[in-house]
DNA sequence: GTTGTACCTGCAAATTATTGCAGTAAAAAT
DNA sequence: ATTTTTACTGCAATAATTTGCAGGTACAAC
């Protein structure tokens, strides 16, 4: 099949992220497609249930699981970032629209954002000493908010 | 029921958790007394699924949900910690058995164990810029370890 | 173009975790 | 002691995610 027409129809994004598939021996296919095409849609983040919701809209037959393992392949490809912020499903945010950071309040659930800065000294550190790669481009911290604050964490 | 039989029997955890639950108009169980002994016995990580086998043994009228419930109290009286480590389960791990983290390779699997000092500074940092207290004190970072350190996160 | 290999997907089943509900029991109020 | 309130748990149902498998399809080698 031929997924984008006639040459020069493809946006950046997906020539990109064809390439980057072909490196590791993996195939654009219609589903991919409209998966990406569902996360890049949203500008902030976007979890399995919506994304599988946007896509079946148009191809019926498409089947959450192949959206789950999509999932995983884009984050292993460093594409999407995928984050627990809480509510019960995992969020999923395109890599490549700016690395940010929440803090998660236990008790109320308020999530604050964080730029993506207050983390690089972290990356920094465990590079330099631990030769880790950190993949700290899209961080859940949990935590007690301003408001909310106990002494629960004290001793941390 | 008599959890403790006569005063002074009960070793001090116990009585710390007990005058904790008390705080806050909880109480003190069978089913909590086994979860949390299975949780202390274990000196490291321990998931849901293997405390609930070690309850059932002696008590085979628990159940998983109550195992679930518990843990969730625990976590949010800050006794116990809990962390994705990867495998498929969530990794609890008691909070007075010191803090510590852990680096985890996307890749191999690897899994490193780092000081809790490596993370006091970004937790003082979002403390006084952000009046947030972050838990900090059992974080699983994902990411590539020298060994599998591919270009996927340079950009992070 | 046939063959071989590796990848992709839908489906169903399995796993892990959460939630609603109803019955029971403890603690507080009377 | 009785009533009232609040908490706890088992059970069953639900939700979120993962996995095994079998059929299908792209791609390269011959």
């Amino acid at each position: 099949m031929n997924l984008f027409g006639r040459k020069s129809k493809q946006p950046d994004n997906q020539n990109r992220m064809n390439e980057e598939l072909g490196k590791k021996g993996l195939r654009m296919t219609p589903q991919r497609l409209m998966i990406i095409a569902a996360i890049e849609k949203s500008d902030n983040h976007i979890g399995a249930d919506e994304i599988y919701t946007q896509v079946v809209e148009k191809y019926p037959n498409v089947n959450i699981s192949t959206v789950y393992r999509t999932l995983d392949v884009l984050e292993e490809m460093g594409m999407v970032t995928k984050t627990d912020l809480g509510g019960g499903r995992v969020q999923y945010h395109p890599a490549e629209k700016g690395h940010h950071h929440h803090l998660v309040c236990r008790e109320c659930g308020k999530i604050t954002d964080l730029d993506e800065a207050a983390l690089s000294v972290l990356k920094e550190t465990l590079l330099r000493h631990y030769n880790f790669v950190a993949d700290l481009r899209h961080m859940g911290i949990w935590g007690y908010c301003a408001k909310c604050n106990r002494q629960v964490v004290k001793e941390a």
